[in-house]
DNA sequence: TAGATTGTTAATCGATTAACAATC
DNA sequence: TAGATTGTTAATCGATTAACAATC
């Protein structure tokens, strides 16, 4: 139990790393060069090599890298050979939309690992419908005590700006460990909880910048 | 004319800023020092002072940054001020929710300086409609045309990943300079044309390792 | 003036790149 | 073996933090 955690610039990059080589064919070549998958990913071929050597070994010199071995030591890295629990909070238009999505890889792709297991909205007209005859959607009122019962980890926000905070605090309190924020807006999680953001907003800004 | 080009870390934060002091009433209290500003963004105070010195002497020593002044600055910066001309890429249920989430912003919102004018489709049956009665959804093969016309200058994408990149191509080739990518997938883009991604999975991927 | 806070410089930290010996 | 490619070390690059003189 080493409290050793990687940059998050090298787990983003081996979950690029983990898409492209599992589109890869290994039956047609059974192994892939740094140089060849830092092709593929946009980076150079040093990152590659860098990257995967912080986790271990995982090449032969003068062959490259084994994928059907690469695979399973990247996806047990990164969490994705088990079911990771997830809860959806706030289902309005874009809360659905997400949702749906992730319902619908979980159903076509094998081997994705994330369960979306409960809904959440504050509206009473919403509460008790199932989105797409599968997920259920609870009050607010019952977020802490599903949140803890399903062994929910994960939790994606796409409630208004302004109650976010207090979802979060919700979420934590209740044993969420990472937040996946919609909302436009700065947020504080405590110690030892992860906070990613997907502000469409922000990266509009920032491509706006360089135009 | 510049060639320079701040650092996108810098940029997303400026960004952040410019949310946070949006939201300030400047009647209450017309100056904010860099200690205020990075509690509430969640930096430090030598960080705010850096970025914003990236650009010019914004503050007066003793006292703070004016809210109203450091806001117009910084949407100079940002090329927040004026319009930018969008277009939606796929018009399946994220990207209606997307496009719909923007034209709502851009009514409620005075100053929101991002304007969706065109949305596209490959499905016949989509092609000719609006959305919300106001974006009219186009053919792909009115792409190139459509974009010159209406001067549109960034792209979200939210296509099947296998269609990514052609599409990716037809509308850098058209005159777009910035791209938000939602499509799981690694895209190419030539120089002078900036790539964005908001790519859930890879988000989530992300917060599994650090469970 | 005295207290506060900026803008900036220097020190630190961390990530990327380049190069190459090890070795399959 | 000869050629190829890894894993790793050292060099480079860039970003963050700390400290403080300038000055409102």
């Amino acid at each position: 139990m080493r409290p050793f955690r990687a940059p998050e610039e090298v787990i983003r990059r081996l979950a690029v790393y983990l898409r492209i080589i599992s589109r890869l064919d290994e039956l047609d070549n059974p192994y892939v060069s740094s140089k060849e998958l830092a092709e593929m990913a946009g980076v150079s071929p040093a990152q590659v090599r860098k990257d995967l050597a912080t986790f271990g070994e995982f090449g032969k010199q003068g062959v490259g890298y084994d994928i059907r071995f690469l695979k399973d030591e990247l996806k047990s890295i990164l969490n994705a050979n088990c079911c990771v629990n997830m809860a959806l909070i706030g289902v309005g238009e874009l809360g659905m939309a997400l949702g749906r999505y992730n319902l619908r890889r979980r159903e076509q792709e094998k081997n994705y690992p994330f369960n979306l297991l409960a809904a959440f909205d504050v509206d009473p007209s919403k509460v008790g419908k199932l989105i797409d005859q599968k997920l259920r959607i609870f009050s607010m009122e019952e977020l802490d005590e599903i949140i803890s019962r399903l062994g929910i980890v994960l939790a994606m926000i796409t409630v208004p700006a302004g109650a976010a905070q207090e979802v979060v605090d919700r979420c934590t309190a209740a044993g969420v460990k990472g937040i996946l924020n919609f909302a436009p807006v700065t947020l504080k999680v405590p110690p030892g909880v992860r906070l990613h953001h997907a502000d469409m907003t922000l990266e509009l800004q920032q491509l706006a910048y360089y135009l």
